[in-house]
DNA sequence: GTGCAATTGTTAAAACTTTAACATTTGAAT
DNA sequence: ATTCAAATGTTAAAGTTTTAACAATTGCAC
């Protein structure tokens, strides 16, 4: 399943991420360049795996030397899509909504929140860290007249589906699902379902096993 | 039958909690019964792979017949340790902290979760959904008092590894961790952590992969 | 300049994961 | 009772991902 001219396989796109943190540590600690092997022992891979990576991208070292922190971290920030600035809208105001919403990295990390929507009338209105909260029914049309790119997704989970529909008809192009279900869409709507409960089950399992020793 | 020699490899953890939540859902429909091709197809996934999985934890189906539901569940549930309760406490109550503590179907899944800490005298002594919040300092002897199974961490990024270290030294089986960047432990505690971030970039960087078509 | 150590890019092998194939089991219809 | 369709458990093949190996490149010491 091909991803366009860049070809970034799945166990790659989970690792993205990871190269981003470890390289930013390492242009904050003023290192100018690094290695495979570096790279590799602070992340718990391996030195060919890094390289096999980097690779993918096209030659981001130079034999005999190595990598340049900054011009990697650079490019990765590229593929990452976070030389980008996104308009963001959270639709559900509760505990998880909340919290994002209040989350002041995000807008230095690129991503504007622009409005946060809710079915409450008692939150209608209100503001959270300044962003204005509106009523869901007006969700459709601020998409479209702002284009909205990112929908955050945060309500119940027996109304997540309809919301992520609501967002797709209105023409977002990705959608953060924090409720505790798979949510579905056309191809060109890239869906990210960040299911916590998933997480801390993994949790529990790794610890159940454990055990068994 | 011991659960001894459960080989659960990475990626059949990470689909684990999906067959719970599907199974769920096929309970709460109140369908009995159903087939590795009918599973297959809801997850998107196929047959095979269910009957591979299921194989890893012995005959869990009938041949010619299908799954039980509730037996099936009942195992899954069991294999993902949440059968147990768990005693649980929280390590900054900020804007992540404070929206965990205030999930209150946690307790419900079987997570109790104890007490809050933070270093904020502000909030010390206050209580969050009915869940005290005490002194970072107390939280070491608290954990070893009262058996503190899993310790989830809502601090900034900064103090994230210290924190941790503190609940390994008292004896903490399990660690979810919120901050955004990688703890590391002994083998014998369980560390998973949930960067949300990490999860955010793997959405942008599908949605810019998707634009090369 | 030459030789050497460091380090990438690249190819090949190994390991792992998924999918396909099929023999086997079961229950139901006739 | 026999046959058939449905479905698992299991084995084999295919596909993917990781690791290992090594040739090529660079900078440095002498
Ligand atoms: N909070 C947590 O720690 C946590 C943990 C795991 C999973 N989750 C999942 O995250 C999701 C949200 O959890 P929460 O704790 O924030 O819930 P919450 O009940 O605190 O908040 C839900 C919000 O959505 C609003 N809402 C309801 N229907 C809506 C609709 N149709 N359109 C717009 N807004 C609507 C509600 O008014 C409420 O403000 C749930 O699916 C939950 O399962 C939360
Ligand atoms: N909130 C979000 O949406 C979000 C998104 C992505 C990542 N994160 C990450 O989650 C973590 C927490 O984020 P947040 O928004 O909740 O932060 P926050 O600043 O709102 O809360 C941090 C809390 O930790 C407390 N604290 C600080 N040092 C402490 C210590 N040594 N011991 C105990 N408590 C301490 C602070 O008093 C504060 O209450 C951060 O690492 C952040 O990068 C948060």
């Amino acid at each position: 399943m091909s991803r366009g001219k860049l070809n970034v396989r799945e166990p790659l796109l989970r690792r993205l991420p990871r190269y981003y943190r470890y390289l930013n540590e390492l242009k904050n600690m003023e290192v100018k360049r690094t290695s495979s092997l570096e790279l590799g022992e602070r992340m718990g891979i391996t030195s060919s795996q890094v390289r096999q990576d980097f690779n993918c991208f096209g030659g981001l070292g130079q034999q005999g030397i190595g990598y340049e922190v900054n011009a990697l971290l650079g490019r990765i920030r590229k593929i990452l899509g976070l030389n980008s600035r996104y308009k963001v809208i959270i639709a559900g105001v509760g505990n998880i909504g909340h919290s994002l919403a209040s989350y002041s990295e995000a807008a230095s990390e690129g991503f504007d929140i622009l409005a946060l929507f809710d079915v409450n009338p008692r939150l209608i209105g209100c503001s959270v860290n300044g962003i204005m909260i509106y009523d869901i029914d007006d969700m459709k049309e601020f998409i479209r007249e702002k284009g909205v790119e990112i929908g955050i997704i945060c309500v119940p989970k027996d109304r997540a589906q309809a919301t992520a529909d609501i967002m797709i008809e209105a023409g977002i192009k990705g959608i953060w699902n924090f409720a505790d279900v798979d949510l579905y869409g056309p191809a060109e709507v890239v869906i990210e379902n960040a299911c916590l409960n998933d997480s801390l089950y993994t949790l529990t399992c790794r610890m159940n096993i454990l055990q068994c020793f």
